[in-house]
DNA sequence: AAGTGGTCTAGACCACCAT
DNA sequence: TGGTGGTCTAGACCACTTA
């Protein structure tokens, strides 16, 4: 043959044919990636097979293959070494450490947090908790509260949420213990990779507490984030409302260019 | 010949050949397409020429003209429209209105403001104003102070600099019968097309006016976002600094999925 | 019916990495 | 040296819009 392939069109609609044209066949493949990530049968820091065996896999071509792949590397799922191979994502990486994390200090520079952790509880969700989490109201959660500092100043409270069905085990000492951040902990021993998030930002006084903490006076202004962190399919793992002092560090957001 | 192409690579350095083999070709042809908007050849809203007929006017394949439009369109410089063409983004289409405006209310729902033009006034740039927009110190500037409501509440309150020279004969009348979206007037009446922004958020205390014009108490809690705005080639066109009383609304920012 | 973008294929060569 | 991704080409057919 020559080159035309229109007939793959049909070739996934044999019967009937009365149905639409469905999807085109990279969106086939990046389900079928997605679902190999979801799995676990593809992990994160591992390479998966290469572009001429995974269109020998999918009975695609080549192309087709680097079409969906393009979209995954976008999305920031997968990434590509040259001469090296593609490889999952590892929130071990310096380019994904800073993707969560948007926080700078007065001249635009991100410098990683150091975390201490004020708090590790077990409890039951409330309605709100519940909803942002896709749990029943009163299922059993963790609490975790984190202080982070940049260059030792207090800057940033966590106060994070999780759903404990799904860390199970997770304990006080584990947390502690983990070499990297939390994404990287979920990712590790769970399996469990955030690919994705939504942040909705407010501003607001500093309670008592709150401000002892982060230095500053109760009444003090704040920047709270609620974030809820999502993995594959779209399915939340985490709720997290942080509480920034800004007086010497900003929110750093950028528009366009990608976004 | 049958499909090869390395020659390509050697056809731009024809003499010498020791230089590294500097961008790949669809990288030059970014630059000239983006060079086409920057110089006003090709206007917002119009549409480019056709995939089949850049292929001729750069010498490279139609494989090659698609993938870089493929890049302009994710960076939401172009918009393809099957059937029709390949079209320069403009500022009055929904999708990009609302590039830029992050502000929802509580359920998450993104309406349009009302403005409110409180003040229109010429000055001359301070040192601030004059680094972040790559100014003189005392170059003249316009300075706009915008009220913006969502369903007749008060939520905003914008301060707006800009250089002078780049909006010539911009006057308050012209700045208040526009039609849609300052944007769009920048780029309708001086194509002048902004197509990214980095903001920065803090969370500060209402001062007297600004809580006056928002209708909280002074020393209560704002958001206030700084941006940035830039043109093609990273030309900063406006600085921008906004109060936001999220009493009952939301900054809202997405991390992940192309972003 | 003609023209445009959207999808898919097949195959060439280059650049990089590991061995 | 062999394998991997990166670039580029050429050409087919599908889907959509406009006239």
């Amino acid at each position: 043959m020559t080159g035309g392939s229109g007939r793959r069109y049909n070739a996934r609609t044999p019967h009937g044919g009365s149905a639409a044209v469905q999807s085109p066949l990279y969106r086939h493949v990046i389900s079928q990636i997605t679902q190999k990530l979801e799995s676990g049968e593809w992990r994160s820091g591992e390479t998966i097979p290469s572009e001429p065996r995974l269109a020998q896999q999918f009975h695609v071509s080549v192309g087709t293959i680097r079409k969906a792949i393009d979209e995954l590397v976008a999305g920031q799922i997968l990434v590509r070494h040259q001469g090296r191979g593609t490889f999952v994502s590892t929130h071990s990486e310096d380019h994904y450490r800073y993707h969560f994390f948007h926080i700078v200090d007065a001249d635009g520079t991100k410098r990683f947090p150091a975390v201490e952790l004020h708090a590790f509880r077990r409890g039951r969700a409330d309605g709100s908790e519940a909803a942002k989490l896709g749990l029943k109201r009163g299922a059993p959660v963790i609490r975790v509260v984190n202080l982070l500092r940049l260059d030792d100043d207090p800057v940033v409270l966590d106060r994070i949420t999780i759903a404990a069905q799904q860390f199970p085990g997770l304990t006080r000492a584990i947390f502690v213990a983990r070499p990297g951040t939390i994404y990287h902990l979920y990712q590790e021993r769970y399996g469990v990779s955030v690919i994705r998030a939504v942040e909705r930002l407010r501003a607001v006084t500093a309670d008592g507490a709150t401000g002892k903490a982060l230095g500053v006076r109760a009444g003090d202004p704040l920047l709270e984030i609620e974030r809820v962190a999502y993995t594959y399919r779209d399915r939340p793992v985490e709720l997290r409302v942080s509480q920034v002092n800004t007086g010497h560090h900003a929110y750093l957001s950028e528009l366009g260019k990608g976004a």
